[in-house]
DNA sequence: ACGTTAGCGGACGCCCCCGTCCGTTTGGCT
DNA sequence: AGCCAAACGGACGGGGGCGTCCGCTAACGT
């Protein structure tokens, strides 16, 4: 029963894995996350079998397809955050997220979809935080409208997601433009009317309620257990 | 013998249209264009077969089942071009148009998408003309900012599109405050930077081809010739 | 060099959707 | 009431994606 499973794969497992995330990452970001399975076999040149061996989900696929780029969102805020003008440290944010965003279209998916279970939580939950103390010192700067909500941020993203166009180049264009509206819209202006109430997005009581994703959270029992 | 097709339908069948039409709007409004014909059928409480008689496609149920909605938006916008202050019109249109389409999943889908040979072209194409007149009239006013473009509005209508929540009334909720956010960003003010280059998004050569031609002046050779 | 076995990929069954055909029902008219 | 055809709906064939199984290949250890 106790069989040891070897840790070291064969070299040309790992090959394949590799090209398996290579072609995930290229046909997500071309063309979002509906691709089919066998799509990103076919390109990495395998057997869907092989697919399915290696990423037993497809969440499984995407998680780690996505991990530089959700490392690399987490250097952008922390970069932000990092700025001694808070301000001018969200607006960076504002634009380089966007762009990232635009720039792929899978990544957008994967990070505002409320996947039940999905594996960047912990980071977007990481992430939200950092933010929300960057947009507090935005504010007492004075260059944040006071306001302003964290879902305001999340607001805008997922309404970035939904600008698409048909080339590239537009839609790095659009996005921009779009970040630089949205920035326009947070600056803090004493002669601005209040906004609607806020809705709750993302930020606390997000539960996932209704199970209509098993996510077969299957546990190795890596101990003996009974 | 000379077989008048009788344009008046069975009793029945009237009513079998009527039944699609509102399963259609219903299912539509909340799920998006993406149910299946047969689920619409089904709700109607006919066969698939019947439906496929009445809507030979599925683009003829969507322009038919907005049609009202698509209506609602002209009106929407000459209510705005009506209104004596421009720049109060257009905010009053940007915030309908949002509402309408957070009420309304799949409108939005079909008055967004561009579906080749959309139905709802002709009305599009009215409905932006209108509105480039009044985001005129608006700028002269003083309350638009003058380097608002008309695919600014688009860009808005896109990235409204991609605010997806949980319950209908978070929707709603969240449009709104979208929408306010969009207006402030559109409003004038001297103290602005000016924004990055707006994407040529609907208007005006919107040709997924040959759309720059290099021999500006196209001949149309008119046929009479030899 | 050879045996072992990790790893591979073609093939399979399942489900859902699409659009159409034909035997049957039923409304409308005399 | 009775006819007729307009209208109905169940059924069919086609296509595509999903996740899994099994016989075979070739990489690794000795």
């Amino acid at each position: 029963m106790s069989e040891r499973l070897p840790h070291t794969l064969r070299s040309d497992a790992l090959d394949n894995r590799a090209s398996l995330l290579d072609a995930a990452r290229a046909l997500f970001s071309a063309d979002g996350l509906d691709v089919p399975m066998r799509e990103i076999a076919r390109r990495a040149g395998v057997g869907p079998a092989t697919l399915y061996r290696h990423f037993p989900t497809k969440q499984t696929l995407i998680a780690e397809a996505f991990a530089d780029q959700l490392h690399a969102c987490r250097t952008i805020v922390d970069e932000g955050c990092a700025d001694p003008d808070p301000w001018r440290g969200l607006r960076g944010v504002i634009e380089k997220i966007c762009e990232v965003h635009a720039l792929d279209r899978g990544f957008t998916e994967a990070f505002l979809s409320t996947v039940p279970g999905g594996p960047d939580l912990a980071g977007r939950a990481y992430t939200l935080e950092a933010l929300a103390g960057l947009a507090r010192r935005a504010k007492d700067a004075g260059g944040l409208r006071p306001d302003f909500v964290l879902d305001d941020l999340v607001l805008v993203f997922m309404a970035n997601k939904g600008i698409r166009t048909r080339s590239a180049a537009t839609q790095v264009a659009a996005s921009r433009r779009f970040a630089a509206l949205a920035i326009e819209a947070f600056a803090a202006d004493p002669e601005r009317a209040p906004l609607p109430p806020a809705p709750r997005l993302a930020t606390a009581a997000n539960k996932p309620a209704a199970a209509n994703n098993s996510a077969a959270t299957n546990e190795p029992a890596a101990g003996g257990g009974s």
